[in-house]
DNA sequence: CCCTAATTCGCAATGCTTGCGAATTAACAA
DNA sequence: TTGTTAATTCGCAAGCATTGCGAATTAGGG
């Protein structure tokens, strides 16, 4: 279970790769340490603003990329807007229909002996996406009062 | 493993479902029909393009819209643009870093006993995305001349 | 303190997709 | 066949997410 990386090693790890640390940077660093939340590069941006009114939504943008770049950050495909996991640990994830709640999912990799289609495709990552009800929505039924989370 | 229908079950299901059967959709149909391409919405309308001049990208987008309401047509987001795959069986993914290509794989799904994280989540799909490189591209090692497919 | 390459950030541009509405047409009934 | 009408087509504008660009600013080393 490959931990996250803290804001003063990202730091660090900036200034090695020749990058400079800048206060956006450092806010960034910190709002993603130990986000569980999966959120968009807006949703980064709004609460990033809060703390730093001005900081630009193209900065939030190109650190996020750099993060990405650098391996600190995973970049994940779901359909609108990317979402960005500071777990880069080899993980899964689930989605909800109704409310589009993203958790981390552990299951053993699927082991690619049994699957068929894959013939002298070599695998870099397996990756699972469980759509279906969060316990929330599920619960609610079909009741359209559940707001978006 | 569920078949995929034909042109001629389509207009059946179309006509049941109070919509209408035009050359533009008629035409689709076909070109969806086995189609293991995965394509986008670009791609087919390029094709159509080519048999039915002055089609346009908007008639694209709708039949694909109308036929994945239907569940004749699976939506799948990879990132970029969505392809649209008329293999509605439950199966999963390859996608080649290099090139691009998709190709169906399948695997037993994951079973849900192992999956840690789940927690009251009633999944209604699981889909896998295998990553990496597909033949032709792993063997060209890093050679950058493969031209996308 | 200075220098300079890296960064910020606003704005324009891109790529993909959807909204809108006027003109056309499939499907059904007379 | 012909008429009626709701569905469809399709061009264009708009929307959303993301990236390109470049002038002004700044981190960080000398
Ligand atoms: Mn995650
Ligand atoms: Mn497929
Ligand atoms: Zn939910
Ligand atoms: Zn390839």
């Amino acid at each position: 279970m490959k931990s996250v990386k803290s804001p003063e090693e990202l730091v660090v790890a900036f200034r090695a790769a020749g990058l400079k640390v800048t206060p956006q940077r450092q806010l960034l660093f910190r709002l993603l340490h130990g986000n569980e939340m999966h959120p968009t590069a807006e949703t980064l941006y709004e609460v990033a603003s809060a703390e730093m009114p001005g900081i630009s939504l193209r900065t939030v943008y190109q650190t996020l990329t750099d993060l990405a770049a650098m391996g600190e950050l995973q970049h994940i495909q779901l359909g609108g807007a990317a979402r960005f996991d500071p777990n880069v640990d080899d993980h899964h994830h689930s989605v909800c229909d109704a409310c589009g709640d993203v958790r981390d999912v552990y299951a053993p990799n699927p082991d690619h002996v049994s699957v068929a289609g894959l013939d002298g495709f070599s695998v870099r990552a397996a990756r699972i996406v469980f759509s279906g009800k969060c316990p929330r929505c599920a619960g609610a039924a079909d009741d359209l009062s559940v707001s978006k989370q």
